[in-house]
RNA sequence: CGGGGUGUGGCGCAGGUUGGUAGCGCGUCCGGUUUGGGACCGGAAGGUCGCAGGUUCAAAUCCUGUCACCCCGACCA
């Protein structure tokens, strides 16, 4: 393959676009690989379009090696499929929809299980059909609130999604393993590092989840690991609980005087004056127990006020919260929730009249535990009274909870579930998501197969994304420096840019002749044969457009050398009858990685 | 949806308070000189100043309304 930079449909900028702030979008514009079509939505030129398509090729190499078959879907979709999973109204603002000239509602697929599912149901129905998995590279559709970061968070977007069927729940565990191989192939292929982290489920429903991310501080995601190997998700991280501990010696609760002490700090403030601890150290935050209030929005419409018991020490997190309540929304609870539940003092909540479990009343708000309020643990916290909270307030002996949820923050520092360690945080890009869908949607869309007895089966399902886009994104990202891109050679629009540089005829001559036979060779070569372009120019491009590798024809002609340059990386002096054998040699290095 | 910001040739920006011929850099085109790090000289094309209304002899500039876009947050397989 040989580009020809003159009648190359290219123009790099020399000034960054305004509207671009993160490295990848700044640079994928800058040097013509896309161009902004709407708010989210890019167009692809030619140089973009070849990294696309490279990453694609990665991605599906990967996937029929897996054993997964591709099939491709519409992106503009009817309701109908999406009204009987019920997704037509749980999507919201998020989903495209439109209606064609009948009025008929359509839309613009954000995602496809309902079709990957009812193509099943319509071909399949023996158990001697499964385990199959099906995958697409499609575009995908949502309308994003806020479209953000060129790539990264786009409203139109490619994805890789794959679905697997499976007769049970160990058929299940085979086929989500095989994809995670498949997506591990895939990520070190493409050069692109990553960390595998536990997952929530989030609105796709399912249990068993890992997120791909790229590690980046410009990422969306916050995860946390650990130097013995534990990752997660902030909104996965699951709390260690303690031991139970002795309360044989614990006096009996007391309500103590606490006037205008509403919040943690002036609380604890208040008792060190007024109450101070018999054992001689001051009283902390963390021995508080903070009750606050939460307004869920179930999937109905229907609104549940609960309360969440955290050490007050720790906020709430409220995506954390989201997670542990989904399908529910979360939010704080507003004056007008207090308003209409006058058992709750705002800022003197306590545990003594909540819950069903400790008032045995089935209507009463339902009151959950951070995992760290175990039995025998002793608390400050509200009187249900203005100006007053309770002192010894033992978790199992003076109160019970609904159960434990996990809502409070994490922090850095905080031990691991595992026993691996003190968590660090991090940020990352999410690059892929698999997850076991279990049976959410072979359910609601009727997928069942006759097993070995005969009988009727619903089909268990898993869920496996990439997001082709965002990889060449994050791909930028891990891979740039100040003067532009510089593409892992296996994803670069081309292996080897050629440069010509000077006005000598002899020079375009033998830059020409290198270009011709690298290309015959099989090296896919970008040439920049611009005539009355100036060497500073050229150089500035090559630097932008990020190619592995630059030989530059030009003054060491005289000599008979070229100069043969890595990207990121010293240049060498190459005899010139040598030149088309050194470069082909070390692209196939390149590519050999 | 809340907060902040910006709309002026293809791109990046100035001008605006103090109303009076629409400007600069880059890019593009023509001619010439240059050619190893974003060259130079001369000439040229290209703009409803986001949109609508108002004030005025006169509006990019002042007033009212409106739309769009960007950033932070909320939201988000």
């Amino acid at each position: 393959m040989l580009l020809r930079m003159s009648t190359l449909f290219l123009r790099t900028l020399r000034e960054d676009p305004a509207d671009a702030e993160v490295a990848s979008h700044r640079l994928l514009v800058r040097a013509g690989y896309i161009r902004r079509a709407a708010p989210g939505i890019y167009s692809w030129l030619p140089l973009g379009l070849r990294v696309l398509a490279k990453v694609e090729a990665v991605v599906r190499e990967e996937m029929v090696a897996s054993g997964a078959q591709e099939v491709h879907f519409p992106a503009l979709l009817p309701r109908e499929p999406y009204e009987a999973t019920g997704r037509w109204a749980e999507y919201g603002p998020n989903l495209f929809r439109l209606q064609d000239r009948k009025e008929a509602d359509y839309l613009l697929a954000p995602t496809h299980e309902e079709m990957f599912t009812l193509l099943v149901k319509d071909l399949y129905s023996s158990y001697k059909d499964l385990p199959l998995t099906l995958f697409q590279v499609q575009t995908k559709y949502r309308d994003e609130a806020r479209p953000r970061a060129g790539l990264i968070r786009g409203r139109e977007f490619i994805m890789k999604d794959a679905y697997s069927f499976d007769i049970d729940d160990a058929g299940l565990d085979a086929s989500y393993q095989a994809q995670r191989d498949a997506y591990e192939r895939i990520f070190t292929r493409l050069g692109l590092d990553y960390v595998i982290v536990a997952a929530t489920a989030g609105a796709m429903g399912g249990s068993r989840s890992e997120e791909f991310l790229s590690p980046s501080p410009i990422g969306e995601d916050t995860f946390v690991r650990t130097a013995g190997g534990y990752a997660a998700n902030v909104e996965a991280v699951v709390t260690p609980v303690p031991d139970a501990l002795d309360f044989a010696d614990v006096p009996a609760a007391s309500v103590v005087p606490t006037p205008g002490a509403a919040t943690i700090e002036s609380l604890v403030a208040l008792l060190d004056e007024s109450h101070p601890r018999t054992d001689g150290r001051a009283w902390s935050a963390a021995d508080t127990l903070k009750n606050v209030v939460l307004a869920l929005t179930h999937p109905g419409g229907e609104r549940e006020i609960v309360v969440v018991g955290v050490p007050g020490d720790r906020e709430i997190d409220l995506k954390r919260a989201e997670a542990s309540f989904a399908p529910a929304e979360v939010e704080p609870a507003t004056d007008a929730d207090f308003a209409k539940n006058p058992t709750l003092v705002k800022g003197f909540i306590g545990p003594q009249v909540l819950g069903r479990a400790h008032t045995g009343d089935e209507d009463a708000i339902r009151y959950l535990l951070d995992p760290r309020v175990v039995t025998g643990t002793r608390w400050v916290t509200g009187a249900n009274a203005v100006d007053a909270h309770v002192v010894d307030l033992v978790a199992g002996r003076d109160f019970v909870g609904d159960g434990t949820v996990e809502a409070a923050e994490v922090r850095p520092g905080d031990v691991a579930p595992d026993g691996s360690g003190e968590l660090e945080f991090a940020r990352g890009i999410e690059i892929g998501h698999i997850f076991q869908l279990g049976r959410k949607y072979s359910e609601s869309l009727g997928l069942k197969v006759l097993d070995v007895n005969g009988k009727q089966v619903t089909v268990t399902m898993g869920s496996y994304g990439i997001g082709v886009t965002r990889v060449l994104a994050a791909l930028a990202e891990a891979n740039h420096d100040d003067k532009g891109l510089a593409w892992p050679a296996h994803v670069a629009p081309a292996h080897v840019h050629v440069i010509a540089t000077g006005k000598d005829a002899a020079v375009f001559a033998e830059a020409e002749r290198l270009a011709t036979e690298l290309s015959a060779r099989g090296v896919e070569v970008l040439y920049d044969d611009r005539p009355k372009v100036s060497p500073g120019v050229k150089f500035a491009d090559a630097e932008l457009l990020g190619v592995p590798l630059l030989v530059v024809v030009g003054r060491g002609l005289a000599d008979g050398v070229v100069e043969v340059r890595p990207r990121a990386g010293e240049a060498g002096q190459v005899a010139v009858a040598e030149a088309v054998e050194n470069v082909a040699t070390r692209v196939a290095e390149l590519l050999a990685d």
